[in-house]
DNA sequence: AATTCTAACTAACAACTGTTAGTTTTGTTC
DNA sequence: GAACAAAACTAACAGTTGTTAGTTAGAATT
């Protein structure tokens, strides 16, 4: 367990509060009031409310890239790469609840550079999911439905796993990625 | 094509706004810009702007609790409800897309009655769909997953279909839901 | 003991927020 | 054309926003 540094502290605070209402709904005094500290202090620490949100974001979207590049070279069948990439998310959420609140919601309020980083690698991210799909039917391994339809379906549900909070603790994370390739691949019949 | 009036014409022209950047985001001056009038004049129709909030997402709530109870009232079997419940889904996101960005992200925003009324309603439909999802389970139809997994995979697959607007176009509704029903219910090998 | 650094503070800014009050324009009905 | 209601307007309000400038207290380094 590593002691965070200042601005550590803040971000992580952030992501929290940002997590209940959006970043727009957050005052830097709120974040501030939540950290016992004055606004102004704050920026002894960071440059702007744009760097906590952008830091919010980004670590989590690298990771996500990160984690699609070793399953995309791993030689395995597309089956096998899908549930790689669920595991991948399961894992990411339980490391990064609050975050994924912003991920999701908040992405649109990064701005420049930052913002087009982010396009760049949910595109990037999405494109190869996509084409382990597309794979997996070439080769029917896969049901030969639209692969837009197979991907949206389990990207979305993929990516709101942050909003299942309380039920999770119940089960053990194995059973929870057990149940959960089977569902998405198998479906529930 | 009924003709709309000034008051559901600002809803509606919010409800696009509100799609792109959120509630928050958003200034009565942007929304009355876009209506090519002052911010002032908005309020010669409407109360405030919870109330453009809460026409918003209360309106979209409540088709989702009538198709439920009309579901729920079908006799048949667990799986046809669950595939009437897909179809709910999809044929109000055709007829909301705008909206349902804010009944998904916006929620949390609605005030007092406002938002006791939409959490009353959202809980008693995910109660609606778990318990269809459990018969299902009792009576073999459904395999024996634990049925919050079965459920949040569904629900938020199908929450998140607004956000599928370009290639929503290229597919036909009913090939639409078929494939919808299919990879939901049936998975995908 | 003197200096530098860190991290807090107070005070203030310009811009923006939702909203109200009062007024003027517009189009319809007698 | 007078009277009326609907719907726009201008001006302003009190509060909030992110951020900057300058200051200060305590700790670390010289």
């Amino acid at each position: 367990m590593k002691t965070l540094s200042r601005k550590e502290e803040i971000i992580k605070v952030a992501a929290t509060l940002f997590r209940k209402k959006g970043y727009n709904a957050i005052s830097m005094r709120d974040l501030a009031a939540e950290m016992d500290m004055k606004a102004a202090s704050l920026y002894n620490h960071i440059s702007g409310k744009q760097e906590i949100l952008a830091a919010i974001i980004l670590e989590v979207a690298l990771e996500f890239t990160e984690g699609m590049e070793s399953v995309m070279t791993q030689n395995s069948s597309s089956l096998k790469k899908l549930e790689g990439l669920i595991e991948l998310h399961i894992d990411i959420t339980l490391n990064h609840s609050e975050a994924l609140a912003a991920v999701n919601n908040d992405w649109m309020h990064l701005e420049g550079e930052n913002l087009s980083a982010f396009v760049k690698m949910r595109d990037g991210y999405e494109d190869n999911f996509r084409n382990i799909i597309k794979q997996g039917i070439e080769t029917n391994e896969i049901k030969p439905h639209h692969p837009e339809v197979i991907l949206f379906s389990i990207l979305s549900t993929l990516r709101t796993l942050y909003l299942w909070q309380e039920k999770r603790g119940k089960l053990d994370v194995n059973v929870l990625k057990k149940d959960m390739v089977s569902v998405l691949i198998g479906g529930i019949v």
